[in-house]
DNA sequence: TTGAAAGCGGTACCAA
DNA sequence: TTGGTACCGCTTTCAA
């Protein structure tokens, strides 16, 4: 069994208090006395139960961090920056999927905060924030990331999707561009973000979308890649064809590329394609792929730090809204020359 | 604050006792008792303090998991897959990255034991089973996945490395490939038996790999595919060139790629290359690249279920071992016909 | 400088 | 059927 206070204490004649301070550094301990301990945790490798330590103190030291779909790309790395930053502080970080299922999501909210984490963030799947109301009553410091929703009063790190929208569309018109298609994501804030760029873009150039323009992600697939690429069939039915598409993010364009070059066509050349989100292999793809850099690590590190402010702070701190500005990356799928 | 038994208790006038007991479905309540009970903790809305309980039962339910890294898909695959396995029996993830970094990795496995785990599941980074001696003493139920020790009884989940080696290598040969070259991996179990199928492949077809054919993967790259990069730099610089190459993942093989094309040479007419793990997105690349696929989920799945398993045996379980037969995939970048 | 006692929120055992 | 008591391993308070 694992070496406790009960066992140094005994060992050395002094009590368990004794060693308890000694442990966490009180000045109230005789010198000798505080490296007779130190010696014999030492020697016993001693570890302190985290469980026991919590229960009393009331913090865990563990941070909840609920996404989607660990998989993506974008996510995988949220989480890397985020368990980075904590370790450095002594936190662990739990782990919760809630695979795209708002239900799901739910449970896995439930369940930790049965486990009394120090704090909780949460790319959430949730279409309204009243999935989430048992999440601010629990009190837990909560932190939103890459989703949010107006009307729940917690902190957000993640990027201005308007102008993830924005910005995709401009260069696609910059680059010549006129009939611009846009595959949506599902009902979260990013989505509706990115479509509201892209309905302003347009709109600053007198465009509009057509008619069919903008499919929405078919309910069933069960990852973007094919959700990407079913929305792009679709695209492939009207009449005219679009000659650029704006994906709501990486793996949604890859499917769409896909789908473009096994019809036969060329890209850029016919219909040039942008995604969201920057993954790390984007270049080494069929077409290297253009994108709109999500700042993925940048995220992860900022919701981390807020998330360690939040929890050091005695009083429920204010919310704290954190907009990273979105990068343009430009790869082959978008290089070619703007039309006359 | 949270509701607590007490609470519960003192509405009713019952003791705390026999609202753990309910909680817990103790036959000896009566029925009427149970009723108020429960009622009274759904309009609470109560749930029940983990850390407390895992205190007293000395089971967290929570299980901890160790991998070099999570951006790789092969290793944010595993998570997903166990995370869904244990979801679904009450367990939670805690989830640490060791960087490739054995002593990161040796402090993050005492963190977790200090959490009095049910069970970790690791896929480590440590050279030899020194690193883990203390979490042998910890006597916490241990699974390695991926990559394993000879000498450390543990249970292991993964593909048989020799194999993955040889099939790589047999389908190099079979395409009429002569000169074949290996990017290896870092010093871990499924690099070594990697190597070794080439090797054995090799050998059983009376070839041997020519002299700098097995560049070992640079320290100091930051990740595979700039690992396989500067491999495959090196491997342009010899004479004659290899006409195939495996790569120990497909990270460094999308590296090696690259690099054979960034110096105007053509996959798989001039290179065929395959690469190992097949990543979900290994079909949308430049070239698509052949694989031999790991079972990332099935290692998952099974590694849960294992731990699952000697979680709930009393006595300790003796080690077992589970050796998945990995599968070839054919794409792009190794076909072509056999030179007569 | 040291430690006895109380308690964190539960569970186990046994007596009422 | 119910509940008193002890206890899990640690921290906090306060008296010695």
């Amino acid at each position: 069994m694992a070496v406790r206070m009960k066992d140094i204490a005994r060992d050395l004649g002094v009590s368990v208090v004794t060693v308890s301070k000694v442990l966490r550094n009180h000045s109230d301990i005789s010198e000798a006395t505080r490296q007779r301990v130190l010696q014999r945790m030492k020697e016993l490798n001693y570890q302190p139960n985290l469980t026991a330590r919590a229960l009393v103190t009331g913090r865990s030291y563990i941070v909840g961090l609920v996404v989607p779909d660990l998989v993506h790309p974008f996510f995988a790395q949220l989480a890397k920056g985020i368990s980075a930053v904590l370790r450095g502080q002594g936190y662990s970080l739990i782990l919760a999927s809630s695979e795209e299922d708002p239900e799901l999501e739910f449970e896995e909210i439930n369940r930790l905060l049965a486990r009394s984490l120090d704090a909780l963030i949460i790319a959430s799947t949730q279409s309204s924030a009243e999935g989430l109301r048992r999440l601010r009553e629990s009190e837990t410091p909560c932190i939103l990331i890459d989703r949010m929703f107006e009307d729940f009063p917690a902190s957000f790190v993640g990027v201005d999707d308007v102008r993830v929208g924005e910005m995709a569309t401009e260069h696609l018109i910059a680059i010549g561009c006129r009939r611009i298609a846009h595959i949506r994501g599902p009902q979260v804030s990013t989505a509706f973000g990115r479509l509201e760029g892209y309905r302003r873009a347009l709109a600053r150039h007198g465009m509009e979308p057509l008619p069919g323009y903008i499919p929405a992600a078919t309910v069933g697939d069960d990852n973007s890649e094919a959700r990407g690429w079913n929305a792009m069939r679709q695209l492939l039915e009207l009449d005219p064809l679009p000659d650029g598409v704006f994906c709501y993010n990486d793996p949604a364009a890859m499917g769409a590329m896909n789908a473009i070059l096994d019809a036969g066509l060329r890209i850029p050349e016919d219909i040039a394609i942008i995604g969201c989100g920057n993954v790390h292999y984007g270049a080494s793809l069929r077409v290297p792929l253009s994108s709109i850099d999500q700042q993925s690590a940048a995220i992860g590190e900022q919701a981390a730090k807020l998330a360690l402010k939040l929890m050091e702070s005695k009083r429920a701190a204010r919310p704290k809204q954190v907009l990273l500005e979105p990068r343009l990356v430009v790869r082959a799928s978008t290089q070619r020359w703007a039309a006359p």
